[in-house]
DNA sequence: GCCAACGTTGGC
DNA sequence: GCCAACGTTGGC
């Protein structure tokens, strides 16, 4: 099992939204990052635990836990010329984009904000804080068991 | 809104 | 295959 921090903008896409999906459940969709394609499409599997994290906006914070709950699979956007992640060079036989489903697990009573994983030493060799701009990234185990319990999780 | 970091594109 | 130009991300 892996762990994972996915990003996103709330203005676009919030654990908020993601709570009053259908099930809680929604396609991770319109990653066009070949980094984070890579991980999401090869090292991703059903159970693993994802921490939501909220960019671009105040405060930026570890939100809350979800859960993948199916196997890597080509994103639809990718072939849908009306969807803003068309991409005109992919194709059905050989896709170029990735995309797995995800389920809301818990909702962190105290976000974990940037300034506070910052200031925890422990955290200091996260990815996030090296490569802010990688949107799929892993985490190791102890870093997702602090990130819960600062966030006051289950 | 600014701007640093950095990923992608494309000419050569 | 290099690298300059360009575009995007994301914290502040």
């Amino acid at each position: 099992m892996k762990y994972w921090l996915f990003k996103t903008e709330p203005g676009e896409f919030s654990i908020d939204d993601l709570a009053k999906c259908p099930r809680q459940t929604t396609r991770w969709d319109g990653i066009r990052n070949y980094q984070a394609r890579n991980f999401l499409r090869d090292q991703t599997s059903i159970n693993d635990p994802v921490l939501l994290y909220h960019s671009s906006c105040k405060p930026t914070a570890v939100v809350g836990v979800a859960v993948i709950v199916s196997p890597p699979y080509p994103d639809p956007a990718q072939f849908d010329s009306k969807s803003p992640y068309f991409d005109e060079k992919t194709s059905v036989e050989s896709p170029r984009w990735y995309s797995v489903d995800i389920r809301l697990e818990q909702v962190f009573p105290s976000p974990v904000e940037l300034t506070q994983i910052k200031a925890e030493s422990k955290l200091g060799q996260m990815i996030l804080l090296k490569r802010g701009r990688l949107s799929v990234q892993p985490v190791t185990a102890a870093e997702f068991k602090l990130i819960v319990k600062l966030g006051g999780g289950k």
